[in-house]
DNA sequence: CCCTCACTAAGTACAGCGTACGTAGTAGCC
DNA sequence: GGCTACTACGTACGCTGTACTTAGTGAGGG
């Protein structure tokens, strides 16, 4: 006699279907798709079992008999949003195609704010996120490297796009649970900044802020930055 | 007549103590010790308003008096773990001072297992970052670049390590809360994963898994990562 | 064919969370 | 000496994840 959940269990190898009793009402993709919609909508923390099964249109407890434990609807979210990956055929310019691997995950990631905070590891196991590791190791194929590397540069430029995009989208999913705007947010912490600055305390960083007063190209830096990566693997 | 805590605030340009009154019966630092004694011991799950004023011996909403919102501990704490950097005389070689930026960073957060998951730009301006900041600048003087390019490559240094940690920790500190060790979690990933690879659906990862089935050395794959960072940026 | 039993569905309940609000007491300033 | 800003903190509300319970359903085995 097992005492419940007591066995660690991969979500994706639970079948979804078992042969006995009435069939279930909802799949797992209308689930992950319902948790979605809400996150997209109204915020990571908006994301609640009663808030996704109101959703769907049961009761709270209901979900929990396709999805064990919250930290697998999560699973469920990431996995689903992995699935909006399009592959292609590989150009055979490997370079080429780890840029648009890069700026795909970026793009993905702004369609879905909550999904940097969501990355773990733990969840690279996924349908889609194998489909997705394949993917960029069909895209690797011309470059001659084992295949140790090859995971190397994958792991290192999602990580890269991760921080990036975080950083980029942070302060906006913060703010949602605040009475005061994004704007003002970020307002109150450059004024708090100058004041620190202006004791003279840290001149590099006066330097660094007198340098260049002009609006950061976000674009441009991330474009910097994934042929940083791109090039610690193989420099011309 | 304002609406309570309509007016966004920075923690750190609150006055730890205005004239009036009785004095404070606790220092921002001994709140965020407790805290940081709390996450250390019982994961970052267990900080509660309640835990830390039971910790430090005090109703739970007289902390209130101290950190208007949670979010302000968590700022705390960060602040408080950055407070353990020690900085060094640069020693002219950037490229050697670099790398013991990013062994110190990683060290910190395996003393702090929480601190990755709580690393977010947001938390930049924070006097102990501010501190850490000026510190690799000036590591960074022999390096003939503009700041710009300078901060870009303090944000990729400590974004890759923060991501590496935490793909080195993550596991760890998310089985906190299961009934089951981190190894039986791993092994059931492991086991699915390897269920999966057997399909032949991914030819390319069954292949990067055969090819070197000893135990992976964590340590050479940062310094490695560490290396690449760096060459990215002043290519030798 | 029907009985059995694994399964789905959903309600109730509990412990814990962040925190708004109100009240009582204290100590520096005019 | 009193005004007043401040500290301290108990109570209460709405929310969370989820354990447990009960009722109903439908496919499989005899």
């Amino acid at each position: 006699m097992a005492v419940r959940g007591a066995v660690p269990e991969v979500i994706w190898a639970r079948p979804e279907r078992t042969g006995r009793g009435p069939k279930p009402a909802y799949t797992r993709d209308d689930i992950a798709a319902a948790a979605v919609r809400i996150a997209d909508a109204e915020g990571l923390d908006a994301v609640s079992m009663r808030r996704v099964a109101a959703e769907l249109g049961c009761g709270t407890m209901s979900l929990y008999n396709y999805v064990p434990r919250k930290e697998d609807l999560y699973e469920l979210m990431v996995d689903a949003a992995g699935g909006e990956h399009a592959p292609w055929e590989p150009s055979g310019d490997w370079r080429a195609d780890m840029r648009r691997v890069a700026r795909q995950t970026r793009e993905l990631m702004h369609r879905h704010p909550w999904l940097p905070r969501l990355m773990s590891p733990v969840y690279g196991f996924s349908p889609n996120a194998l489909r997705y590791l394949e993917h960029c190791l069909a895209c690797l194929d011309p470059l001659e490297e084992r295949y140790g590397t090859k995971l190397e540069l994958i792991a290192m430029l999602n990580g890269m796009v991760t921080t990036y995009v975080r950083n980029e989208l942070d302060t906006a999913e913060r703010v949602r649970a605040l009475p005061w705007s994004e704007d003002e947010e970020n307002a109150a912490r450059i004024a708090y900044l100058g004041s620190r600055i202006a004791t003279g305390a840290y001149p590099r960083m006066a330097a660094a802020f007198t340098e260049d007063a002009g609006p950061i190209d976000l674009e441009a830096v991330f474009e910097r930055a994934v042929e940083r990566v791109i090039d610690a693997f193989a420099p011309r």
